[in-house]
DNA sequence: CATACGTGGTA
DNA sequence: TTACCAAGTAT
């Protein structure tokens, strides 16, 4: 591993800033220093891509433009604001501590990357993002970038998976940062990650910092950074029950212990929890058994039918999910009494937050059924 | 510390 | 299709 002198420090400072000012990116959320701007950034920004966050940055501002509005926005409206961004418990936990600041804080914004890890969503990279940009504090935000960055540059070999390497990295880039333009230094790491120096297709030959690259020297850039992969997602088989009466489609919200949170679906069985004891069941048992079990727990007949198609496949980072679906279309309307959910006509289910796998179940079932999609 | 948590893009 | 990547945090 590479060490640096202070002259070494003070040259790269210099040249990484003046190619930062030079042709560093023009970002919607780097006009100005609004800490709220920032934050929502921030925070959108975590492992999401810059294009895809440009549009959804915009609109939440439009939509909650100040701290006060967040904290007291309806949840549904926050929710679909976020809906196709992932990981909704950013969401969730964005008005969390949007009331934290209003209420804990009276609109009064800590100003350090300590004060600013008790908002709840704020770790130690958002932190330090936030106080270096906004405030001005000398921190390194030590994201996937600078670790890809540094570990580069100076040829840290330890493994960027565990996260006792995020201290190492940050004891390391802390005496690097430029304490005249903290916030500029840790954006212009940003951008040379996702320029020169991106995981796959880097082109650390023209880099501005090529010349303090010592991987790049030794002719060994893809070595670094050093991570070991994540297991491959579960395989998880579901139902995914269309059900249909005369005051439209049964849609059930999902729960505080589940993922997606809040958001919309279609009512999901999953099939391992049909038959713990019958390994070997059918597709046949399992529909008798979901029926069955319909009848007593929430006292709705079904007289459900196969759809045709493959299932359908949606992939999440820890699980892989495959929804067979099942529907059912009902003459009268069931009360819903003993099932938590509610019948909404089809050109209204849009407007309900949804994830992305009940937009895949609501495709396949209108492509499979021949019917218009459901707006 | 290891794992849960979404989606879109690329090879 | 599979595998992996992208400005991480909470538990």
């Amino acid at each position: 591993m590479e060490k640096w002198s202070a002259a070494t420090i003070r040259d790269f400072r210099k040249t990484l800033l003046a190619w930062y000012d030079d042709e560093g990116r023009d970002l919607p959320w780097r006009h100005g220093r609004n800490p709220y701007h920032t934050w929502i950034s921030e925070v959108m920004l975590q492992q999401t891509q810059v294009n895809t966050v440009i549009p959804y940055y915009q609109n939440f501002l439009a939509t909650f433009p100040t701290v006060t509005d967040l904290a007291n926005a309806e949840e549904p409206t926050l929710l679909k604001a976020w809906q196709g961004l992932g990981y909704y418990s950013r969401a969730r936990n964005l008005q969390r501590a949007a009331r934290q600041l209003v209420d804990d804080y009276h609109g009064e914004w800590p100003r350090t990357a300590a004060e600013l890890e008790d908002l709840v969503g704020i770790g130690p990279y958002t932190a330090s993002a936030i106080a270096s940009i906004a405030f001005d504090q000398v921190v390194p935000a030590v994201d996937g970038n600078a670790f890809r960055v540094f570990a580069r540059l100076l040829m840290i070999d330890d493994d960027i998976a565990k996260p006792k390497t995020r201290q190492l990295f940050t004891e390391i880039i802390q005496p690097i940062v430029d304490p005249q333009r903290p916030g500029a230094f840790n954006q212009a790491i940003m951008d040379l990650g996702s320029s020169y120096m991106t995981a796959k297709n880097p082109d650390p030959g023209h880099s501005p910092v090529k010349e303090f690259d010592a991987s790049y020297r030794a002719g060994r850039v893809l070595d670094f950074p050093v991570k070991t992969k994540a297991p491959r997602p579960k395989s998880m088989p579901y139902y995914g029950l269309v059900i249909h009466s005369p005051a439209g489609y049964l849609m059930v919200q999902r729960g505080a212990q589940e993922m997606l949170t809040g958001y919309w679906s279609f009512p999901l069985v999953l099939q391992a929890d049909l038959h713990t004891e019958n390994p070997d069941a059918t597709l046949a048992d399992d529909v008798a058994e979901i029926t069955r079990r319909w009848a007593s727990d929430y006292q709705i007949p079904l007289d459900l039918a196969v759809v045709g198609g493959q299932p359908v496949s949606h992939t999440y980072t820890h699980q892989r999910w495959h929804v067979k679906l099942l529907t059912a279309d009902l003459p009268t309307v069931p009360s819903l009494e003993f099932l938590p959910g509610k019948w909404v006509p089809a050109a209204e289910i849009a407007a309900l937050p949804l994830p992305k796998v009940q937009e895949k179940m609501m495709a396949r079932f209108a492509k499979q059924q021949d019917l218009p999609l459901f707006e």
